[in-house]
DNA sequence: AACCGCGCTGTGAACGTGCACAGTAGTTGG
DNA sequence: CCAACTACTGTGCACGTTCACAGCGCGGTT
């Protein structure tokens, strides 16, 4: 072999360490990979080998022959603004990340928000460069998971994917049995006139808290008592001040996430309500928001992360071949200033 | 049993594109690639068999005769609370995926808040997972930078990179002038005793903005009147309760990060003090946060977006061999109700 | 007529890895 | 004593692509 190799150059790959192990190849791969069927001696002389030369595989080549990626996408399938205005998807983001680092498992992140962006997502991961997808989104009837589950890749939804349970795997908070504390525990407080702000009503969010409420309240649940926002800032503002508009004597609500009880709050401060003297202000998923409102917010305690430590196992498992299944995990109270 | 089948059809190659258009690996592939001393004819072949198969490359075979991974990665070298508490590095991300996105280039996501972590992340890019970096670490002195320097990886930081001026390509906004810009604002309201709270004295923002400050002040800016946080909320709480003891007759403060202005409004708001009327508030970065607090803030614009595009540009521009180059974008005051 | 350049095309290498298979030595069992 | 088995090791091939090179026909120049 006299093919000079400049070794500054280019990187060490597994024919060096196999060099300097004094071992073949195949040796060198099975001491990485499986470790079995390789004598301690062979195994010592290729770690020693590999932390000499500063040897580390090349995925490419390794995905090659494979025929897997060794990474997952992170796809929000949400409008842009959401990702920086609601601090959920910065969490499940990070949780997703971190879990997945401590694998070595790459995360690609991809948006799919607009039509442009999803036909770009699904031609990105039919091309193969990934082997599965943890899929946010919150709203129904989103193309992307019908385009996923047609090119047979392992998904798994944050929240209960509506139309798609059983076939396509998730992990969810039980939201319905969170909003029946909150509720409650309003009710405990001697409040009489609750009144929500639910999530769109095509997300099982917006769908499952506002059955927890109406579970409590049954009757007194009156149609001028409940508002829709979409789970933004100025949407919990504008329909609080519908709220008001419609009941005026109401003396607590319940809001669908925190980021619209915030925006709850600045309504009624504009209004010279006080909180929560006046009005009681319940909101959802104790995000950072929550502690930094003025009064901070009681709220239901959304276990992110464990959600993304579920959906990062059952993303593998499916890897794996096992079939999708679904996770529902516990909500908690969490009693702060407003209520 | 046909569970295993779906899995089995494989996806096709560039010999089944040559055969359904009747020519040679090595025509499909300068078809597609170049373009160039390739028939009409065939190139035309060629297209419409890419149609009907389905075609898309396979991209770890590329990466590996090609030696380019032909994806990005974006590293977050700071504590993990920040990600999903300031929402600049959550803009910067989106920004940064969106544009890639266009182009076509693969987002990989990293955390490098601990020790931990940065050893990964240095190892995965030593490994060419990627073909270059974009950086977000305000912090001075941060090793991974070093790291990334050494191995010859082309990198872009977001804002200054001290102590790296020259070596290290960056997009920054001009923090100085733009600190002037709402000092002199606020002088021009009135105000007379003029605080400040710093961000971290080991970051750009943290030296910049405190040099545009006294820039104006001169020798009005006297020590009692200057307190440092951290970009947190808590910290500009914490600084704002301070400045209020040592400096009780302020009538202005400038705060360096929007983020801290919030915390520092809460601090007023709980000693009593109106805001504008005894108080004037004036942010940086004109962030989401801004316009969500009561008073919305006044503020000077950070140019998220355009540093998005200037740090994307100019990575791609170093992948391509350019020498790494730097971009100051201007800043523009945005006033609200607290001022 | 021989030569050259030009535009286009096909072909044989790599790229670095994992895996199946064959092979070896040492041990065990009949 | 030989066969079978175990534990380990080395080697050829394939994964799908790009790239360098050689070959082709064709028209124009020497």
């Amino acid at each position: 072999m006299s093919v000079d190799r400049s070794r500054a150059r280019h990187r060490p790959t597994i024919h060096d360490v196999a060099a300097a192990a004094g071992v073949s190849r195949g040796t060198v791969s099975r001491a990485l990979n499986g470790g079995r069927n390789v004598s301690p001696a062979a195994l010592e002389a290729v770690l020693k080998a590999v932390r000499t030369t500063g040897y580390v595989a090349n995925s490419a080549a390794r995905s090659l022959v494979t025929q897997r990626a060794n990474s997952v996408a992170f796809v929000l399938a949400e409008p842009q603004s959401r990702l920086f205005e609601d601090p959920n998807f910065s969490i499940l983001l990070q949780g997703c990340t971190q879990e997945l680092a401590e694998l070595d498992v790459p995360v690609l992140l991809m948006t799919a928000g607009t039509e442009v962006e999803r036909k770009r997502a699904s031609r990105f991961i039919a091309a193969g460069h990934v082997d599965g997808v943890l899929l946010v989104s919150s709203h129904t009837g989103n193309p992307l998971i019908h385009d996923l589950h047609d090119l047979g890749i392992p998904v798994v939804a944050c929240g209960k994917p509506i139309g798609h349970e059983g076939r396509v795997a998730y992990a969810a908070a039980d939201d319905r049995s969170g909003a029946r504390l909150m509720v409650e525990h309003l009710r405990s407080r001697g409040r009489r006139r609750i009144a929500t702000i639910t999530g769109p009503i095509d997300t099982p969010g917006g769908v499952e808290r506002l059955a927890g409420y109406r579970d409590v309240l049954g009757d007194e649940a009156t149609p001028d008592l409940i508002a829709h926002g979409d789970y933004s800032r100025v949407s919990g503002e504008a329909a609080m001040v519908e709220l008001l508009r419609r009941a005026p004597d109401l003396d607590a609500v319940f809001v669908a996430s925190d980021l619209m009880a915030a925006g709850a709050l600045n309504a009624l401060h504009d209004a010279g309500r006080r909180v929560p003297e006046d009005v009681a202000v319940g909101g959802f998923d104790d995000s950072s928001i929550a502690t930094s409102t003025r009064p901070a917010l009681t709220t239901v305690r959304h276990p992110f992360q464990r959600i993304t430590r579920e959906m990062v196992r059952l993303l593998l498992e499916q890897i794996q071949g096992e079939p999708p299944a679904a996770s529902i995990l516990p909500t908690e109270l969490v009693v702060r200033a407003s209520t």
